[in-house]
DNA sequence: TCGTGCCATGAACGCGCTCTCACGGCCCTA
DNA sequence: TAGGGCCGTGAGAGCGCGTTCATGGCACGA
């Protein structure tokens, strides 16, 4: 009795390759094939392999798989960014179930990394040596040095919104710039004229292609495009850009805000400043996140499918391993405005 | 030329154990004891081997080391749930830095599973087959069958929140007994008397244990536990049960809430019937989320660290990994009430 | 001086799988 | 009837490590 338990230098349990072959009764290279979904397997041994697998409750071992296959079958999620403020966001909430739902059913596993930038270097030689097959990489900055070095190593990389830096990464993102301009006609079309905008941060593709969309918007309508306060992802800066604005134009009639999030702060200054919305000021946000829906009043917003975001980038990643060709380098995703009380 | 494209059957690049043995004069042995930090290696050789690592940029294999160690060298975070509704959570972000965090340094890889209850079966054979060396588990409903049967087939687990099921898992959840009982007090030492509560869903602990707390409150102020409406985590089912404590009891002037998200709806309805917060209606949410302090008025609220409790989870992990005894089966962190305008 | 440990090291086996290679059976064509 | 494909299959090497096991050097006490 004390021997079992002093010995027992557990190696994991489970059935092996061999197993299944023997009860099939074929060979392991034959279940290897079945396994892999492999030509030359008679329909017959094909079953045998099958029900061998679901009676033994087989599961393939990863690491002998990877070893030998000299591929990881996982890939890599990589969030590059300070402080892990991407996670709470829905926005990452959304791309990981997409990501997650094109991952099912096939063998491949998710390995979720945050690095900050002081830790890239560790990271760059951790995946240089073949522990994931590819990245897809959602950065808090646009212009992060970590996809162009991912690339330099040789690894597929998709990335989530257009990176600004110089080169060419592969990347998925929504149409931002439309998302703006659909904002903007939609306010001209309610007969607003002083149309501003609180525009994301600069450094980021997102920021800048609301504020160009915008831009081109007010361009068609022959209107000035002169009220611009910029903020970051966080309610209070967005009431401070609207105070902003507010002191340089009293008679500002709308606003197009490039994050819903930003709108919550817009909202409490023009509440607080004793404007009405929409009837003083109209106000469009952008993500339709759940905050648009119970915000006061509810948020006339641009919607982008971020889980669709999720899914288009593991199919592209996917797709680049499977080497497929004639791949897109980059996707952009419809948006559309979902019209509430705010416009 | 022609030849080498054709071939180039590339196995990834990168250093092997044997490249570095022989630059740092030893044998693979020796490198294999200095990457594992083993006893017996004279301070020359180990020396030998690091500068020789940091100089090939040398990372071990994890599969191969997986093969031969038989242990996964990863650890899996489980989210169980119908629809990935946690992802979007701060609470589940704020965990998932805790965990990161806590991981960092150490070898270990976090793979990322979110499982529906139908694909529990196949989550379970493939971890039975030893693809991760323990869990973390994130679940919806408290009596979720998984954390038992994950334990049953002797991976070592730590849940998150204390799980409703029979038998006993290890878990880490806040102090939601407390935190309640402290909301409550609070609401009393401001003179409230008709205190009524927006419980959590029945089937999770943190709904039940916050509302024990809210009752325990009133029985030690002796007033009357009478008012209790329950809701799940979103601002409309706030709203509902908000409605209905006022049709209820019109006299209301407190309420505890169950969580920060379901109070929105809580003060939605409370502005939409005209009742002043806090003056004619005191709010007390929980969790301290962004959400808390950029609603209207700002929400008094008890905060529990959520980044605390993912790394009190992992490290309760790791120690039952590294075979420490002593380790506390479950443990509870504390929270603090977080003072605002709405109480 | 010779043993008896303890420390430091290297050789070699094997983890569980994929992949290459070789082989044999079958059908088709000459 | 003989030859050439193509399909289906199995044997076996080896992926890159961890992990015994054996060995040798050195300090210590006898």
């Amino acid at each position: 009795m004390d021997v079992m338990t002093e010995i027992d230098r557990q190696r994991r349990p489970g059935p092996r390759i061999e197993e299944v072959a023997r009860l099939a009764g074929v060979s392991k290279s034959t279940v290897s094939r079945v396994i892999n979904d492999e030509p030359y397997v008679s329909a017959r041994a094909r079953d045998a392999v099958h029900t061998a697998i679901t009676h033994l409750k087989y599961s393939p071992n990863q690491a002998a798989r990877s070893l030998a296959g000299s591929k990881a079958n996982a890939i890599a999620l990589i969030v590059s960014e300070q402080s892990g403020r991407v996670l709470g966001d829905p926005f990452f909430a959304g791309m990981l179930r997409g990501v997650h739902a094109e991952l099912t059913g096939r063998q491949i596993q998710l390995l979720l990394m945050l690095s900050q930038p002081e830790g890239h270097d560790d990271l760059l030689t951790y995946l240089a040596s073949g522990h994931a097959d590819g990245a897809l990489l959602v950065s808090l900055h646009g212009d992060d040095p970590l996809p162009h070095r991912l690339q330099e190593i040789g690894l597929p990389v998709v990335v989530a919104g257009r990176p600004l830096g110089a080169g060419s990464v592969p990347f998925v993102d929504s149409d931002n710039f439309t998302g703006g301009l659909d904002a903007v006609r939609h306010l001209v079309s309610l007969g607003r004229t002083r149309i501003a905008t609180v525009s994301g941060p600069r450094d980021m593709a997102a920021g800048l292609d609301r504020l160009s969309g915008w831009r081109r918007g007010l361009g068609e309508a022959r209107l000035p495009a002169d009220l611009v306060a910029e903020a970051d992802f966080t309610p209070e800066s967005g009431a401070r850009a609207m105070t902003e604005l507010l002191d340089r134009a009293p008679d500002v009639d709308a606003v197009f805000v490039a994050a819903d999030i930003i709108a919550l702060g817009v909202l409490q200054v023009l509440h607080a400043r004793g404007k009405r919305v929409p009837e003083d000021v109209a106000v469009v946000g952008f993500d339709d996140s759940l905050l648009a829906s119970t915000a006061t009043p509810p948020l006339t917003t641009v919607r982008q499918d971020v889980e669709q975001l999720g899914r288009t980038m593991t199919w592209r990643l996917l797709g680049e391993l499977a080497g497929e060709d004639g791949l897109p380098p980059s996707l952009l995703l419809p948006t559309s405005l979902v019209r509430r009380a705010s416009a």
